[in-house]
DNA sequence: CGCCTTGTACCTAGGTACAAGGCGGTGCCCTAGT
């Protein structure tokens, strides 16, 4: 006997007791044909939310999501859940994307992955009126508001699509300000939506900077907190050359060191993701290319050579640390000329404007406020990153106070309440 | 912002020294021509 009712589904077919915060919500509002926004913390069950909904209600779910290797992921926990799911990418070979696609206008696929890239795509576009999409979900939704300006246009794109698939959309995050949850709403369509909002505290996760000057000194001050640190390891570098020369420096002290960054070839990507994954206490080198998929639990120390360019992008980075629910140590070493890369990356995606003919250009066009409004909530970021560096007071309360929540008191997990060596003694040391 | 590469001056032949300028981080997509 089939049921449609959502906590008979969440029994039966993924064999959890009770719906956990906010997935409740999350799938009521599917059901229901609602729009809903869901800020669910790292681990907090996302997947859940849009399965369940795939399960009870008849047609299709399309799961935007920004990686192949997201796609991968979703790909394998929808089919344990008994899920007919299917993607269609560029990975895999011409006939095989057709074939899918067949399926799929046939209703004999339940869940489709994609990219935004490809429900842009002319390949995709007489495959759009033959789907009965009945929920659209946006898998990492931040993405829409940091890439969707530049880098990967086609986030800016959904709203479009969403209207044209006809169905209710599903967005989903771990990392998202009052502003960017703002942004999604309005790029996506919402109407009415239902908002679910988690925590981001992480009691866990213990916070300190660190002072740094020299590349050399840097290097030194991450071998010591690497060597010592238990658990899986990672250090993330503002550059692929930085993260060469550091892995560099720690192999010569002796510890073993892999590198990842995207211009590495594919095999050495994934044999260096599988390395953190399954080694007893790995230490990985890396760019923000790294991360997005990799769920290791026991990660007890993540060390920043230098900020990220935005709170959100170092929470997300730093957020990796401690999902076990154990102790563990996210550290930014700090020093001159801190925050320049990203200044210099910011010029060239949100460029200043640079004569009077482009202003009066922009000006006529009416793109003058958009365009000197992203520059500015850009360098909003970076001064936000620079005041959590800077900051005097307690670490937690600027990183949850950029998330808009509030907190008040000491936190005893960071550098300013508990003092270096406290927060250092709580992993431990091998 | 800081780095690395490239170019020029130096003056008589291949190095040295320093200035100028470009570049740095994320990933989908699959055209047209080997």
């Amino acid at each position: 006997m089939t049921t449609s009712d959502p906590l008979h589904i969440l029994r039966d077919r993924f064999g959890f007791p009770a719906f956990r915060t906010g997935q409740r919500e999350l799938v009521d509002a599917a059901l229901a044909g609602r729009d809903a926004l869901g800020v669910l913390p790292t681990g907090g069950g996302k997947s859940l939310c849009f399965q369940v909904p795939c399960i009870a209600l008849p047609g299709l779910t399309v799961v935007v999501s920004p990686l192949i290797s997201l796609m991968a992921d979703q790909l394998r926990r929808a089919r344990e859940a008994g899920i007919q799911a299917q993607a269609i990418h560029s990975g895999l070979p011409p006939a095989q994307r057709d074939q899918v696609g067949r399926a799929a206008a046939a209703g004999e696929v339940e869940l489709l992955l994609v990219a935004p890239e490809r429900l842009l795509a002319p390949s995709f576009e007489p495959l759009i009126p033959l789907l009965h999409v009945s929920l659209l979900v946006i898998d990492e939704a931040h993405c829409i508001s940091c890439w969707g300006h530049d880098f990967r246009p086609a986030y800016r794109e959904l709203g479009r699509i969403r209207h044209r698939l006809g169905a209710p959309v599903q967005a989903l995050t771990a990392t998202a300000t009052p502003k960017v949850r703002a942004e999604i709403e309005e790029i996506l369509g919402f109407r009415r939506p239902v908002r679910f909002v988690g925590s981001f505290d992480r009691e866990n996760l213990l916070w300190a900077v660190r002072p740094a000057r020299s590349p050399a000194e840097r290097n030194q001050v991450l071998y010591d907190l690497v060597h010592r640190a238990p658990g899986a390891r990672l250090i993330y570098a503002a550059t692929r050359k930085r993260v060469e020369r550091i892995r560099a420096s720690m192999a010569r002290r002796g510890l073993r060191t892999e590198a990842y960054h995207a211009g590495l070839p594919e095999g050495e990507r994934t044999r260096v993701q599988a390395f953190f994954m399954e080694a007893r206490r790995p230490l990985v080198v890396a760019t923000n290319a790294f991360g997005m998929g990799i769920d290791r639990a026991d990660v007890r120390l993540v060390v920043h050579d230098q900020l990220s360019g935005s709170l959100e992008d170092y929470y997300q980075e730093a957020g990796r640390a401690g999902r076990d629910g154990e102790a563990a140590l996210c550290v930014a070493l700090r020093g001159p000329g801190d925050g320049g890369i990203h200044r210099a990356f910011l010029d060239r995606t949100h460029p200043p404007i640079r004569s009077p003919g482009e202003l009066v250009r922009l000006w006529r066009s009416g793109d003058l406020g958009s365009r000197l409004e992203r520059r500015h909530a850009q360098l909003a970021k970076l001064r936000a990153v620079d005041r959590y560096a800077g900051t005097k007071g307690c670490r937690r309360r600027v990183l949850l106070g950029w998330f808009g929540e509030r907190r008040s008191g000491p936190c005893e997990g960071c550098d300013r309440c508990r003092g270096w060596p406290g927060v250092l003694g709580a992993i431990g040391s091998r």
